[in-house]
DNA sequence: AGGGTTGTTCTTGTATGAAGTGTTTATCAG
DNA sequence: CTGATAAACACTTCATACAAGAACAACCCT
C-alpha cells in the first residue's frame, strides 16, 4: 500500500515531535517543510492539519504554526483522562483476557524486568509500552485501543521527562506485578485501581514534575513566541 | 470572528450527518459539493478531511469518500467507552460540582422533566443533551468535556434510533433524578455508577436497538456501495 | 461461453499562482 | 521620546490546472 505524500509527512513530523526533534513552541515553516521534503505547499498544508487535529500541532491565525504546547493545567487534565481509560481496559482485560493474551501479558512483563535489571532506559521505556499495549488489546475493544493509544501519543513529548525521577522505575516493576496479578486473577476492579494508580502515581511527584517542564517552557501560554521559539 | 470557507462547508456537513440529513454510506461527490456552496475543491476536501479526521467521514482511495458507516460490533465499543466517559464526569462532578454549577444542573433536569410531561421528543432531546452538558462543565476536566462531546457527536446519528424506544423516557427520567440525588449529596461512586448505567442501559436493549439499525443498513460492511447508498 | 486483458473513465492527490487579511514595523509628527 | 498612522510583509486561503493510479467495462482470445 503506497501511502501519498500527505502521510508520510504527517507521519514524519508526528514522529519529530514525539520523539523530542521538535520541542513544543517550535515553528513549524510552510516553506522550509516544503524543501525539506521535496513536495509544494498543499501536501504541507494537509499534514499540520491532520496534526492540528489530533493536537500535536496549534496554528494561530496569521502568526505561523507552531508545535503544540499543552498547558500544566490542561496536562493534568489529560493525565486524569489516561488514568480513566488505562483503568478500563484493565477492568475489561481481567474479565476478557484470553490464555494466549494472558501469556503475551507475562512475557512482556518479564521482558520490563529483563530490561529493568539491564538498566537500559530506553529499552525499558518501550516494553513498558509493550506491555501496555498487551492490556489494551486484551480489552477486546478496538476503539477504546485506539483512543488510549492516540492519548498517550499526545502524552509522549511530556511523558519522556518524568520516567528519569528517581526510583520510579523499581516501583513501576512492583505496580506491573499487581496488575498482571489482578488479571490473572480476573478481579476486574482491583486491575482498575492499579492500572489507574500506576498512571496516577506519576501525578503524585507532581512538584518534581513540574519542575522539569517548567525548565522547558511549557507553561508560558501568555508569551507564545517566548523563548524557546527563537 | 469571520469563519473560512472549509470551516462553513465543515460544519454543514457535520450538522447534515448529525441530524440525519445524509445517511450513513451516503456518498459525498466532491464535484456536487463544489457547486452546492459555490467553492472550488481545495476547501471541499479540506472540510472532508476534517470530517475524516473526526470519523464521521471515510475516503476510499480511487472509490470515493462517503458518509461513515460504523460497524455494530465498533457501535458497541463506542458506546462502552462512552459510558465511561459519563460515568467519570459524574464521579468528577460530585466532588467538585460549585453551588452554581449544582443550581444549573437541577434547573436542566426541571427543564427535561418539562420537555417530557409535553411530550415533546425533540425538545427532550435538546433539553438532555444540556443535561449532560452540565455535567461534563461540572467535572472541571475541560479536557475530559471535550473528549465526550466529540464521541457524543460520533454517535448521535445512531443515537437518534434508539431514543425512541417504547417507555425508555420515563425511566430515563428516573436515571436522572438518582444522577442529580448523587450528585448533590457529593458520592462520587454513586454517581459514576448512575451515569455509567444510564448510557449502557440502552445497550441491554439491544436486539431492538440492532433491529432498527439494520433496516437502515448500518451493518453492511461487505457491501460498502450497498441498498443506501443508492 | 468464459476468462483474461486492455483501454477508458472516474477518482484522489499534487502543484502553482493569486488574492485578501491581519500583523508588525518604521517613520513622522507632536 | 512617545504615540499614531501608514505601508509593507507574511501568512492563510482559495482557485485552477495537472498528473497518476485504480476500478470497471468491454472486447478479444482461447
Amino acid at each position: 500500500m503506497k501511502r501519498s505524500n500527505a502521510q508520510r509527512l504527517r507521519d514524519a513530523l508526528e514522529d519529530d515531535i514525539i520523539n523530542g526533534r521538535r520541542t513544543p513552541g517550535e515553528r513549524l515553516d510552510p516553506d522550509t517543510l516544503c524543501r525539506e521534503f521535496g513536495v509544494s505547499r498543499t501536501p504541507v498544508r494537509e499534514a499540520v492539519q491532520q496534526l492540528v487535529a489530533s493536537g500535536l500541532v496549534t496554528v494561530s491565525p496569521k502568526k505561523g504554526t507552531f508545535v503544540a504546547r499543552v498547558g500544566i493545567d490542561e496536562l493534568i487534565e489529560m493525565f486524569e483522562v489516561m488514568a480513566e481509560l488505562e483503568g478500563m481496559c484493565g477492568r475489561l482485560a481481567a474479565r476478557r483476557i484470553g490464555e494466549a493474551e494472558l501469556e503475551a501479558l507475562r512475557q512482556a512483563h518479564e521482558r520490563c524486568e529483563a530490561a529493568a535489571r539491564a538498566g537500559d532506559s530506553d529499552d525499558y521505556y518501550y516494553e513498558n509500552e509493550a506491555f501496555h499495549d498487551c492490556i489494551y488489546r486484551a480489552s477486546h475493544n478496538g476503539f477504546l485501543a485506539g483512543e488510549a493509544r492516540q492519548l498517550k501519543q499526545r502524552l509522549k513529548p511530556y511523558r519522556r521527562l518524568q520516567l528519569q525521577v528517581r526510583q520510579r522505575l523499581p516501583s513501576s516493576l512492583a505496580e506491573h506485578r499487581e496488575i498482571v496479578a489482578a488479571i490473572e486473577a480476573g478481579e476486574a476492579g482491583r486491575a482498575e485501581q492499579a492500572l489507574r494508580d500506576h498512571v496516577l502515581i506519576q501525578g503524585e511527584r507532581f512538584s518534581d514534575f513540574v519542575a522539569s517542564v517548567r525548565r522547558f517552557g511549557v507553561y508560558r501560554e501568555a508569551a507564545p513566541d517566548g523563548a524557546a521559539a527563537r
